[in-house]
DNA sequence: ATGACGGCAAAATGCCGA
């Protein structure tokens, strides 16, 4: 079974794209962030006509995450246990109330749980949205380990775009993102925790850095100087990794007009 | 300090992204 991970960067503009890399690689389950539409807008007709089922949230213009699977999708889950909603619209109202974003969703495909997540992205380090990622984050990693604490020989995968560049060798210049998010030490301990709570990286050891990434800027040329940050992860339990045979980051899939600036992650079960 | 690119919508400017 092959599955990968890829923030789109809206699934209407990157549709052809989608199918077409789907079928060359053949990818038996997506999972897609920043898809940038609601369900009704989602194209759940061309995926079916390519031979997957698709499960997806989306409620507005920003973020919304989907699985498509061709082996089965299962017990759906939209948003974690807990997940901490974002109040900026909500304080626009006149009964504040904080949004649950469409950013994450669990579907069991072939007997692997997996979940496409789109981590909050901070904005800035003073801005009320990083607080809210490193609680978001936080949130998630105690769900995590209680999944595993009631099954430890479940097969999970944590996979999507963490917006988080785990080490120094993870961007093209740590002096860039020098009082930046993505790479300050509170961003690093939360995304280092699902390690020690059991889910490590399953890809890293087939895509030895430096300059393995998944991620380029589309401004400043960022691409064609291999200026990139690695932030789409795909993190396993025990007894998912024990099943990875191979894994690997498309850039390829970053070339060309009309590419998503994030490139596809993809996994190699056996 | 800002913009570049690119996508979206209560669209021709603002919001968001990393």
């Amino acid at each position: 079974m092959r599955l990968a991970t890829w923030n789109v960067n809206s699934i209407r503009t990157r549709l052809d794209r989608v199918l077409a890399w789907l079928d060359q690689h053949d990818i038996d389950v997506l999972a897609m962030q920043e898809t940038k539409c609601r369900d009704d807008q989602f194209p759940a007709e061309q995926f079916a006509e390519a031979g997957y089922d698709v499960t997806h949230i989306g409620i507005n213009q920003w973020n919304g995450v989907a699985i498509a699977s061709r082996v089965g999708i299962e017990d759906v889950q939209v948003a974690f246990d807990g997940q901490p909603g974002f109040d900026r619209d909500a304080a626009e109202t006149l009964i504040p109330a904080p949004i649950v974003e469409s950013r994450a969703i669990a579907a069991t495909c072939a007997g692997v749980r997996i979940w496409s997540l789109y981590v909050p992205n901070g904005r800035s380090l003073s801005d009320p949205h990083y607080d809210y990622k490193l609680d978001w984050l936080r949130v998630l990693r105690k769900e995590a380990e209680q999944w595993l604490a009631a099954n430890p020989d479940a097969q999970i995968a944590l996979a999507g775009d963490w917006n988080i560049a785990p080490t120094d060798e993870d961007v093209w210049s740590p002096e860039f993102f020098a009082g930046k998010t993505h790479t300050t030490t509170a961003e690093r301990e939360a995304f280092d925790a699902f390690a020690a709570t059991g889910f490590t990286d399953v890809v890293r050891p087939f895509t030895p850095g430096p300059g393995a990434y998944t991620y380029w800027d589309y401004t400043q040329l960022r691409f064609q100087r291999r200026e990139g940050m690695r932030i789409d992860f795909v993190l396993g339990s025990p007894a998912f990794t024990a099943r990875v045979e191979a894994a690997g980051i498309d850039r390829e899939e970053r070339k060309g007009t009309g590419a998503s600036d994030h490139a596809p992650v993809w996994v190699q079960l056996g």
